[in-house]
RNA sequence: CGGGGUGUAGCGCAGCCUGGUUAGCGCGCCUGCCUUGGGAGCAGGAGGCCCCGAGUUCGAAUCUCGGCACCCCGACCA
């Protein structure tokens, strides 16, 4: 078993280690690509359970839509073709044969979506239209990451048409609230929500929401985004629909997405030097019990009681796992299910049911207690309860004392370039202003904060007057 | 695309400078014994186009030239 670099030494290769050594992900024989493995798909099934309810509960559907888009398609709409084209992978030949129109593999569905809501738009009886689809996306990246950033990832995307701006306003937002409700009560992760500059948001809408994240080296991770497209798409794609007064209109769109880059926040924010740590919620397995034995005697007495901890604890619908390899010792054990993140251990060896007792182990904190077998069973849920609010209160804490409110530039230029933190700063909403502190700091505008009040002051580059202060930091 | 690094057993590496037995070591794997409360021990065993291609040489993992791949760090991005 692979000793796992600290954090310390090399936060890189320390996020690195975690994925390869708990058996998340490993590297595909393909540039910049991954296999997402059993112990990394398990989360993501959760993320997607939790995530696909939460989207019908809005009302939204799940389709599909192909993979492939007429490079005519991605053309149509001038910013978004912009946008993408640099990172884009093209088929030319299928069959055999050159192709007659080259086919985009996609990066995002909004045009070939947008092309079917045509035909299927005729009149405002037809909206709202509310549409999600699970697919894996391409995008040609220069540098990847594990989870963060590959050539090939997985996600949701969300596409709805509206009768009005409002609407799809409401919509926008309603969706990036999803996602944070998402974050911080399943991925236990806190999120800041707000609005990207315009020069951070997606190419072909009017404005971007997102949530984001702060990791342990204090960078900010997007882990979500909202986009209310106008009528952008619409006018490309000639998307319109008889009003309620008889008129014509062009339809108003959302997007929304969120990624397998989720994964690789839950790791960063929440995983120390020993593994990787899951909020129970997300957890492929909540439980493991290890039993402790010598002889073989030993070894059925033990285990008895182990299964019978496990009937217990699974008929309440907990994921339980005994490992009674003998092949492995116990030791071995705890190290081994520390560095997948288990959320709790049980140890149950001869000692223990002699006295009648077990002993349990939290991931989050170590802490190891003693509990009586008859007790163990109806301990379980509030332990993970306390684990899931622990560990969101405990980043929640580390995020929030790692925002800086700095009033001129050289304390932003301090922060955000010595990695302290986020920095809460006054800017005149200038693209110049924006493009000064990231050639100078490399940080960006993350968000501006749709939940703190207006504040006047002046921006921190010019001085002229400001509104309210906005997040700057180095970013994934 | 720049900078750096690596390619030898499943994984991590040594050997290369100074060419020459049967290419080693640790971990893992298989067999057996012994062990099991924080990564045990002993014995035996299996496993190699030494990244690819040319060259030099009696002889190349090792020297020369050319290629390829991957990783890390920077510029583009979710």
């Amino acid at each position: 078993m692979a000793k796992i670099t600290t954090r310390e030494k090399d936060y890189s290769q320390w996020y690195i280690d975690i994925v390869l050594n708990a058996k998340l992900a490993d590297y595909a024989p393909v540039r910049g690509c991954m296999v997402i493995r059993p112990n990394g798909y398990a989360i993501w099934e959760k993320m997607h359970q939790a995530l696909d309810g939460m989207f019908k509960e809005t009302g939204h559907v799940n389709a599909y839509f192909p993979l492939f888009i007429p490079e005519s398609f991605m053309k149509k709409e001038a910013e978004h073709v912009e946008g993408f084209s640099p990172e884009c992978a093209v088929v030319t030949h299928g069959g055999g044969k050159e192709l007659e129109e080259k086919l985009y593999v996609r990066p995002t569905s909004e045009t070939i979506i947008w092309s079917m809501y045509k035909k299927w738009i005729q009149s405002y009886r037809d909206l709202p239209l509310l549409y999600n689809q699970w697919a894996n996306v391409v995008r040609w990246e220069m540098r990847t990451r594990l989870f963060l950033r590959t050539t090939e990832f997985l996600w949701q995307e969300g596409h709805t048409a509206h009768e009005t701006y409002d609407e799809a306003e409401v919509e926008a937002l309603k969706m990036i609230r999803v996602y944070q409700k998402f974050a911080e009560e399943y991925m236990a992760v806190p999120v800041i929500v707000g609005k990207k500059s315009d020069s951070e948001k997606f190419a072909g809408a009017l404005h971007t929401y997102c949530i984001e994240a702060m990791m342990q080296d204090n960078k900010a991770l997007q882990a979500g985004t909202s986009h209310h497209l106008g009528q952008n798409f619409a006018k490309a794609f000639e998307v319109t629909y008889q009003d309620r007064t008889g008129q014509q209109q062009f339809v108003y769109a959302t997007s929304w997405g969120v990624s397998t880059r989720l994964i690789g926040a839950l790791i960063m924010a929440h995983s120390d030097d020993q593994g990787l740590v899951v909020p129970p919620k997300l957890a492929p397995t909540h439980v493991v019990i290890i039993p402790i034995f010598k002889s073989d005697e030993e070894k059925k007495a033990v285990c008895d009681a182990a299964y019978q901890i496990k009937s217990e604890i699974s008929s309440q619908g907990f994921r339980v796992n005994v490992d009674d390899r003998d092949q492995f010792k116990p030791g071995w054990k705890f190290n081994e299910y520390e560095l997948l993140g288990v959320p709790l251990r049980i140890e149950i060896g001869p000692r223990d049911l002699a006295a009648g007792v077990c002993t349990l182990a939290r991931r989050d904190s170590g802490e190891k207690t003693t509990l009586p077998l008859t007790e163990v069973s109806s301990r379980i849920s509030g332990l993970l309860d306390d684990i899931q609010s622990g560990l969101f209160l405990r980043a929640k804490a580390r995020m929030e004392s790692h925002i800086f409110n700095a009033d001129t530039y050289a304390e932003l230029e301090d922060i955000v370039k010595n990695e302290k933190g986020f920095s809460r700063s006054h800017w005149c909403g200038s693209p110049e202003c924006e493009a000064k502190i990231k050639d100078a700091t490399k940080a960006t505008i993350r968000c501006i904060p749709l939940d703190e009040p207006d504040e006047s002051g002046e921006c921190v580059v010019c001085k002229k007057p400001s509104v309210k202060r906005v997040l700057f930091s180095k970013a994934y």
